[in-house]
DNA sequence: CGAATTTGACCACT
DNA sequence: AGTGGTCAAATTCG
């Protein structure tokens, strides 16, 4: 297969160039952000924010132009004009050169007896039939994946248990700034029964991230979000979270999974279950997930 | 009419 | 070669 075709090389060129406009008008902002005389804690949260931005549009930049030179190499050609007027007719159906290698992101999971909304805008961009599984798998990217750059993506299928739940699998963590604060839990066929697990940990464990990577509570589209409670609001050193009201119950249910645990009290990875009630508990929970990001402690 | 979803095809990965 | 993830044209929705 010839991967590294017109076609191809001329959507590389379209995609670096787009990348450097972007890491361009970003470094813009950064600069307008670190000139204002005061700004505080906001200030730097805000440079940091764009810092991470203009270096993920360089990465990705990098990794454009890397894949074109090894295909060039792998091919034995250095071509001259790769931006050739391409075959209209064969780029119509040919995407050869369209798709992204596949991430080893980290991924976490959490099992829901609904749907429920994260606070962030996803949008579908597929949907497959899985092997051996009796529902197809969903898949979304964060609504805002070309205009901020955010690489959040999540797979959604109904497992085949009694009752039916829902699996979600998050990949990537959300770079955008357009959390909806409201977010919330909504239940849509099983109002009565809340409960869920939550799962996380990594595919590639010998590598350790320190990007956030905790996100307590999961996401559906805007039409269900109607018949909510309010969400209590829990700050952390880093992000602000939100958390249901009615939750009162965490317990670890389930083995850590996580590869970590030899550092001190650190919990890495597990499964904790968390089931809804009515009335309200003194009681405390403490995650600890410092190879990731931060100590989240949640007091009910 | 623009945004969101659906769906078949293409491609990466194993 | 089989399977799952992503793309993008077509279609639907608001």
């Amino acid at each position: 297969m010839d991967s590294s075709s017109p076609e191809k090389i001329s959507g590389d060129r379209r995609k670096a160039v787009q990348e450097l406009i972007q890491g361009r008008e970003l470094a813009n902002q950064l600069r307008l952000v670190l000139g204002k005389p005061f700004g505080g804690v906001d200030k730097s949260v805000a440079a940091e924010d764009l810092a991470k931005k203009i270096l993920g549009s360089f990465t990705e930049t990098i990794s454009i132009l890397n894949r074109r030179t090894a295909d060039e190499v792998s091919d034995g050609r250095m071509s001259e004009d790769s931006d050739e007027i391409t075959s209209k007719t064969s780029a119509l159906k040919d995407r050869r050169g369209c798709y992204k290698r596949r991430k080893t992101s980290q991924t976490w999971t959490r099992i829901t007896p609904s749907l429920v909304d994260d606070g962030y805008a996803w949008r579908k961009y597929g949907q497959k039939v899985i092997l051996n599984a009796k529902h197809p798998r969903n898949y979304y990217r964060c609504t805002h994946k070309f205009d901020q750059s955010c690489q959040a993506t999540k797979q959604v299928q109904m497992t085949e248990d009694e009752p039916a739940m829902y699996r979600t699998t998050y990949h990537g963590h959300h770079t955008c700034k357009n959390l909806l604060k409201a977010s919330q839990i909504i239940l849509d066929s099983n109002p009565r029964d809340s409960s869920f697990l939550l799962s996380f940990g990594t595919e590639n464990t010998s590598t350790k991230s320190h990007e956030p990577y905790f996100q307590p509570f999961p996401c559906i589209k805007q039409e269900y979000r109607d018949e909510k409670p309010c969400l209590n609001h829990i700050q952390s050193s880093s992000d602000d979270y939100f958390v249901p009201p009615d939750l009162t119950v965490f317990e670890s249910c389930g083995p850590l999974t996580g590869s970590d645990h030899d550092h001190g009290d650190v919990i890495s990875s597990g499964v904790y279950s968390c089931t809804a009630s009515t009335t309200s508990l003194d009681m405390d929970m403490v995650v600890g997930a410092v190879d990731f990001c931060d100590v989240f402690e949640f007091e009910f």
